[in-house]
DNA sequence: TGGATTAGACCGACCGGTCGGTCAGTTAGT
DNA sequence: ACTAACTGACCGACCGGTCGGTCTAATCCA
């Protein structure tokens, strides 16, 4: 049983290091042998344990994109009402500006580099489609429970999207230029002014 | 003068050759050679009128970054009133992913790659700072001329600059997404309805 | 129980190929 | 004759991935 555990660690340290190198120099100008060297593990080991460089970014990405959905479930799940729990959402992208800056970039870095690949790009858009219909539901439900006007979900979860990943953006390319959250919450509090049913908080 | 005249079309041919393959392709998967090929010149003559691959790209998104600002600002001083102005920049942005769609991903790939670089870093966030500073006077010329609520001019052109980079690249990865200039213009709209004054349209 | 056998974890030199960039040499305009 | 424009073979670095081999823990058999 100890080999098992062994062989799990490195699988893990591997991952870590992969990690760590592709969010300080990019996918591209990270190599293998670089990932080995901080892993402290043989080319041979990474190779026994992946097929190749991309699918260890993509059990992370996959991994990450599994845990920020999760989040964002919760949030819903819990919110008082739709207009709470998008005002709540917004502020947990600020969360993410501090823990996970830097890997932003490498994931705009991927998304570039799957825009080129037809294969993986159809993998590639399934999350961002699974917040268009998040979102879209998430209106929807607001609809249903009488907090936000009788509007085209579909388009309103665009606008949404739009903004938040702009925001996302601009949190990673200028981390010193604002109080991110803040233009967040007054953006999203702009938009929701606009859909919003009155005498509902 | 014929050596001169030939020699600045070998300039251009490179140029274009260059975005041409850069789209198509992105930045680190072209090669020099390819550059050479399509434009039909050898590797000396590219390397005879830049001094790297990377001086050929900055020249390309330096002349796109121009031509874009250009016609920002004649929009600006061409509408009747601030709101107005938004409204058409935003019609604007629809024909950018008509007509130089494909040239966006590239444009992001190049934002991830200066981010690992210090030094390209500073040059490349200066048109992002500029449009910041251009919305936040659009707002600020706004208010003065009484179109518009007295809001935060630069928090405001945050927001409005993080609502356009979003839309800009929804349209990029899904460009089969829906009528993007729609959504944009409708979430311009709701921006507006919040900040905008009473009795002006 | 203990020696033999097997299988999986791991090593690291090595490979084929690519890429950005160079340079000695050729051509053609002035 | 001089020079700018241009050629294309070539270089060294690098990179993802391979492969023959080693070590060790688990398993088998007498």
């Amino acid at each position: 049983m100890k080999e098992k555990q062994k062989s799990e660690e490195t699988r893990n340290r591997i991952l870590e290091a992969a990690e760590e190198c592709f969010t300080r120099y990019g996918y591209d100008s990270t190599g293998v042998a670089e990932i080995c060297n901080t892993a402290g593990v043989s080319k041979g080991a990474l190779y026994h344990h992946f097929p190749s460089k991309q699918a260890i970014f993509v059990e992370m990405f996959e991994t990450w994109m599994r845990s920020f959905v999760a989040e964002m479930e919760r949030i819903r799940d819990s919110a008082a009402s739709v207009p709470a729990a998008l005002l709540r959402m917004v502020k947990m992208t600020g969360l993410i500006f501090q823990t996970a800056a830097g890997q932003l970039p490498l994931f705009i870095e991927f998304l570039t580099k799957a825009s080129r690949d037809p294969e993986t790009w159809k993998a590639t858009i399934a999350p961002y489609k699974f917040f268009r219909k998040f979102f879209a539901d998430l209106i929807h439900q607001g609809i249903e429970e009488g907090t936000i006007q009788e509007v085209d979900p579909e388009r309103i979860a665009k606008i949404i999207v739009a903004y938040g990943a702009g925001l996302v953006m601009q949190g990673v390319f200028d981390p010193e230029g604002g109080r991110w959250v803040d233009v967040g919450v007054q953006g999203i509090r702009l938009i929701l002014k606009g859909i919003i049913k009155e005498g509902t908080g």
